[in-house]
RNA sequence: GCGCCAUUGGUGAAGUGGUUAACACGCUAGUUUGUGGCACUAGUAUGCAAGAGUUCGAUUCUCUUAUGACGCCCCA
């Protein structure tokens, strides 16, 4: 069997879904900001991201995705989106366009040859967002306000963003070196990496894991008390814009990013949530002044900010955020025979092409399982296709939540769905596509509250006990409890994961 | 690049150096139910990640490789 590539993943099902959410929401709140979609490629050449990122980074020496085309070209896969970018507004010349600052945003996967761990895959997708073009304090809270905005409108509650600043080159360059002065003297009580550290990045020694007790990193020189005046000014504007627009933050002067680009603004958002693994950075970014001069394009100031859609959705899961996602299907049409199930085929296409939902049966099920397809797709309605109905002009439909059934005339049946399907969300005030009870009060179909007895299969949302909640049905040995089907039996060692509950009313646990 | 643990069916998984690899879920068919959800019956891996080795014999032991999970390094 060929298998995927290592650190790589197949999104479907229900992933697929909270992904094309987040797009969704995405773009929607990009609209508001008015920023532009921009699309570019996956592949750059080798240099753009050599001279954009730095020629002795490890991110370019050891993770990059390098190699040679056929016409023995250097390309590199995109280890980020920012470059690329930036090699974009140059080469279309866009800093002549007279609508500035060019605000744009991009969406797609990026690529690092790297060991896959929690929350970090070679192949991962990104959000980012870019303001080329302005200087203003004002455009660094618009990119953090935004992305705060971002997770809070995806629904994550705990989310903290971490402040800092490098300051201009003169206040960067001044503190790195007061940074090694200081702990050069006291080499030998810092950790081994943290020694290594020293020369080559000696900003990141304040990040240390293993140091970060250790009295001499407390105490060590913040970047804040390095910035030169106009830095410290600008630094004080951006908080104040921030303050007004209510975003809240707090200052870490040991967030240090990773990149040469940035100076003054440097940004990370973390997200507080349980399971998340020793990598909880959703996003993060800064300002990059440099970039664009470095790149061979005028002086031209630009802030940015870039977040994980795959850790996003991981939050997303992890924080159970009740997505307004579609789950159910407008109508099941059920057959038998060949006659019957032409007509599905034409009804299917017709009334697809009014906008319900319609799904039929492609796999010559009985109509017995056909019943069963239906509800697993959470069919509103269902129709048996009988050729002696269809004779007559007339269709048996059955409102699969109230059970109940009429005969009526396939003239009308669009009209009888569109009415009743309406009937279900009448009071969504959220807009058409909403078919949520969180997000607003119209107790629309989603929220599927059951009001059943004992033959509910509602699902998670119901508290009646029924099917989908797994009951146990392990049988006499077997006292896992209800929501375990680990088929665990008295007497033997359970060995089932985080996701089972029988420690609590299982004996599993006598040996 | 380094470390640690793992890899059995569509799913959760049990298990052993030796005839037909538990159990449960799911799925399919049938019986019954006025056409589904309940119940019952039957079916559902030529196979235990791949390759090599040890052995009379390996899913079970050893090695290599691949992948997954987590951590280190590093971080976009």
């Amino acid at each position: 069997m060929i298998q995927r590539q290592k650190g790589c993943n197949d999104i479907f099902g229900r992933e697929a879904k909270v992904w094309k959410y987040i797009d969704h929401v995405i773009d929607d709140l990009m609209i508001r900001y008015n920023y532009n979609y921009i699309r570019t490629p996956i592949f750059e050449a080798t240099e753009l991201f050599h001279r954009g990122v730095g020629e002795t980074t490890d991110i370019v020496k050891k993770e990059s995705y390098d190699f040679e085309d056929k016409g023995g070209r250097n390309i590199t896969l995109r280890p980020e989106g920012t470059a690329g970018v930036v090699r974009a507004f140059i080469e279309n010349k866009m800093y002549g366009d007279p609508n500035q600052p060019v605000k744009v945003y991009y969406n797609g996967t990026m690529y690092r040859y790297e060991r896959p761990q929690a929350g970090r895959d070679r192949e991962l997708t990104q959000f980012g967002m870019e303001i080329l073009g302005s200087d203003d304090p004002l455009s660094d809270a618009e990119i953090i306000s935004a992305a705060v905005t971002l997770y809070q409108e995806l629904g994550l509650k705990e989310i903290k963003v971490n402040l800092n600043s490098l300051g201009d080159n003169e206040s960067r360059e001044a503190y790195r070196n007061a940074l090694i002065d200081y702990f050069k003297p006291h080499i030998k009580d810092l950790c081994e990496d943290c020694q290594e550290r020293l020369e080559k990045n000696p900003l990141r020694i304040l990040d240390c894991k293993v140091d970060q007790e250790n009295d001499l990193l407390k105490k060590a020189p913040k970047t804040l008390d390095y910035l030169n005046e106009e830095s410290r000014d600008r630094f004080e504007k951006v908080q104040e814009f921030l303050d007004t627009m209510q975003i809240e933050y707090t200052i870490d002067p040991n967030i240090v990013r990773g990149l040469d680009y940035y100076n003054h603004t440097v940004f990370e958002i973390e997200a507080k949530v349980e399971g998340f693994g020793s990598n909880n950075v959703l996003g993060g970014g800064g300002r990059y002044n440099g970039l664009v001069n470095q790149l061979d394009g005028p002086e031209t100031p630009c802030v940015g900010f870039a977040t994980g859609i795959g850790r996003l959705a991981m939050a997303i899961e992890l924080e159970k955020v009740k997505l307004p996602l579609i789950e159910s299907i407008d109508l099941f049409l059920l057959y038998v025979n060949e006659d019957e199930k032409k007509y599905a085929a034409y009804l299917a296409q017709e009334l697809r092409k009014y906008g319900f939902i319609v799904e039929t049966e492609y796999t010559g099920r009985g109509l017995k399982a056909q019943f069963k397809q239906a509800d697993r797709l959470n069919a509103k309605f269902t129709c048996v296709l009988n050729s002696e109905d269809l004779d007559n002009n007339e269709v048996k439909i059955k409102n699969n939540q109230t059970k109940e059934e009429e005969i009526i005339s396939l003239d009308v049946l669009a009209y009888y769905l569109s009415e009743n399907i309406m009937d279900e969300e009448g009071g969504c005030q959220c807009g058409d596509d909403c078919h949520c009870e969180e997000t607003c009060d119209c107790g629309c179909q989603e929220g599927k509250e059951c009001t059943c007895g004992d033959d509910c299969h509602c699902g998670e949302n119901c508290d009646c006990g029924c099917q989908e909640g797994k009951e146990c049905t392990c049988g006499d040995d077997c006292h896992c409890g209800e929501n375990c089907d680990c088929g665990c039996q008295e007497g033997k060692e359970c060995t089932c994961g985080d996701d089972c509950h029988c420690g609590e009313s299982c004996h599993c646990h006598d040996k």
